[in-house]
This record gives structure tokens, sequence and C-alpha cells, in this order.
DNA sequence: TCGTATCTTTGCGTGGCTCGCAAATTTGTG
DNA sequence: CACAAATTTGCGAGCCACGCAAAGATACGA
């Protein structure tokens, strides 16, 4: 990667971390475009070179680190069963990041957090994000099993399942009742799915 | 339901086919807000009184016809199988609005949807429809099953996964290679995923 | 039937946003 | 070092969402 390449995803990150940051922090509506910009260190034009609304800024992370479930799922030995290879997939890329890096673990932050998920445009890009994701897994799913992503429905129903089992482990650990460790939450709503949602 | 009521869902109802409508035509960046309000007869600013984009408008009739799964899925039998009865929900309420009414059947309108299915905007919002009808659903798998949508993960992993199925057989049927009748992709979808997807 | 309270529609104005375009700057290469 | 290619930036056009307040429609009790 030549080093215009690694500047490119260096503004990139920078961008999206900016908008993430100032969001959390401010509210979604008091975040202008401008703002996030001068926070990374570009124009305003330059933002929406790299994405085109606030809203794809902020899910581009967690579209970056969906996407990697899929790579990681390539890389599990061919032995391991399916829905073994995914957990293992979903947990080396998606629940440590979660926890660790990149947060202040601040109360205050966290009720940014759900502040921000809350907002519909947000939804709308992380929605958008999540499914894209999904698809990149569906066609990891599709060569792990041999089956077709364009002509199949299996590898998409594997891959929604899993995204859904993602999403709701993020929604009950963001807006449920019940506090628990996100990670546990995850590994739950993974075994269950993975075993075919037996009547609990 | 007053004439009040009747009146504003008859608005809504007629914007969000204007928009449709419109959008299939022309395509989502030659529709202005101003044409749709236009086609509904109401002022540009009403149509804001109804819908926040021209996205939202657009999903509203999906949201409308999938939120209805989960009233329907509270009107079945009691004795009735879970999946058996969201397999019958959602029939009854979602694969027959998708043959018939409303719809030329044409095939330059089928092309225009799959233009319009692509549009990022739109995708946004379908999803965020999609989602929100699934907490509907959600809600209603809960009080079947007697679990509580506040803290457990299942009636979320259901109706994810029900979800998932269903999107999948619509992407399939828009998008995929091998040409089949929707119906018989969902059925066959919500058959693999109520089967606890077997591997095929 | 009428009068009043409530809800809905509408026009206007404001601020923000996305994107096309072309000039200026930066990076890659021989 | 010079030239080609990619990236950044400023500017401008057009559209959009929403607050506000006036005007209009509907509900409902007396």
């Amino acid at each position: 990667m030549g080093l215009r390449e690694r500047k490119k995803e260096e503004t990139r990150i920078a961008l999206s971390w900016a908008a993430i940051k100032l969001t959390v922090e401010r509210g979604f509506d008091n975040v202008k475009v401008e703002d996030i910009a001068a926070e990374a260190g570009v124009s305003h034009r330059t933002f929406n070179n790299y994405f085109s609304s606030k809203g794809e800024a902020i899910a581009a992370r967690h579209f970056d680190r969906a996407v990697q479930i899929a790579d990681e799922l390539r890389s599990r030995p061919d032995g391991e069963p399916l829905w073994e290879a995914i957990t293992n997939a979903v947990f080396a890329r998606f629940a440590l990041g979660m926890q660790e890096a990149e947060r202040p673990a601040d109360e205050r932050w966290i009720a940014g957090v759900k502040l921000m998920s809350q907002h519909p445009e947000h939804q709308g890009e992380f929605l958008k994000a999540h499914t894209a994701a999904q698809e990149a897994l569906a066609a990891a799913v599709a060569e792990r099993t041999g089956t077709n992503a364009d002509r199949d429905l299996y590898p998409h129903l594997v891959a929604g399942t899993v995204g859904a089992a993602i999403l709701a482990a993020i929604n009950l650990w963001l807006h449920g009742d019940a506090p628990a460790p996100f990670e546990e939450l995850l590994r739950d709503a993974l075994g269950q799915v993975a075993a075919g949602l037996p009547t609990p």
C-alpha cells in the first residue's frame, strides 16, 4: 500500500472517528459537517468526497469492523463446523473491539451512544452498513458451504440470521432492561440461532 | 375512526403511493418532494408533516404491510405451533399483496422497482421500516411465547430471523440469477429458518 | 344549530446538505 | 527533476427539513 492509499485510509478513519466523537458528545443535530471536517483537519468538501452524509461517516466504523467478520470466517480452518467457525469469527473481530479500544468507558459517553443510536438518520445508515457487511458474510458462507450467493437462499439466510443475532445483542445491551455484559449477550444470541432457535 | 383520522390515513397513503409511483416511473433523483405533494393534491409543506423524507414516504407502504404480520400473528389460534403460525401470518398479509394489488405487472414497472431498490437513500429507509416492523413482530412473539421483549433475546432472534428470511426472499427475487415466483422463495426461506437452517 | 376548542394544512423563511466543476496541490515514476 | 495521475479545496446551484404563525377544517357539547 503506497503512501497515497495509506493517507486516504487515515483520512477516512479520522473523519469517521471525528463524526462519532462529536456526535456522541453533542448530539447528532448539533454537529455540522463543517465541524467534523475541521476536527479531522480537512475541508468540508473533502468530507463529502469520502462520505455522502454524516450518518454514513458514523456507520463506517461499524461497517469496517463487520466486514472483517467475513474475512475472518474465510481464514478459519476448513474442518471447523460452520456455526463454530462463525461464532469464532464474530468474536475474533467484533466482540473484542466493542469493549476495549477507543472508548472512554465514560458514563457520559455511553449515554451519548444511546442517544446517537436512536437518531433516525443514524439508524438508517447503521442498518445499511450492517446489511452491506452481511452480504460480505453471505459470500464467505457461500464459499465455505459450496452454495451460490446469486442463486441460493441458504447463505443469505445464514448471514441474515447471524446479523440478526448481533443486532439483537447490541440492542438489548443498549436499550434492554436487564444489564448484562455485551459479550455474554452476543454469545447467548449466537448460541440460540446456531441451535436453531429452540423454544426456551 | 372519525372523519379526521380517516382523511389523515387517506392522505398518508396517497402520499406514499404517489412517492412510489413517481419514483418507479422517473427514478429517485428525478422526483422532487414538490412533485409528490402535487400528485397527492397537498402542499409541499404538508408532505413533511407526514414524512420526513422521500425515502420514508416510499418505505411507508412496506412498513404498514409488515406491521400487519404482527397483528395477524396475534390472531392465530393459540394451539398453532409458533413457526406454523408465523408462516401463516406472513403469507396472510405479505405474500398476497406482493402479487396482486396495485401493480401494473408491467415490465417497465418491475425495472423501475429494481432501480429504486438499489438507491442508497431508499435502502436505508426500507431497512429502517423493515426493522421497526420487526420490533412489532418481536412483541407479538413475546406475547405468544411468554417471553419478555425488554429482557429476553429470544423474541428478537425469532423476529430477526423471520425478517432475514423475508429480506432474503425479496432480494433474491429482485436481483438473483434464478427466477422463481416470489411466493415460492418466501415459503422456502421461511421453511429453512423454521427448520433451524439445516445444512443443504 | 351554533360556537368554541382542537387539530390540520399551508406559506414563508432559515440554515444545512450534497454534489458538479475546475483550479490548485500533492504524490508516484522514470 | 519533470511530468502524469490522483487528491484536495473553494465556489455555486439546487434541494430539502423544519420552526413558526396564520388560516382552514372538524368535533362536540349546549
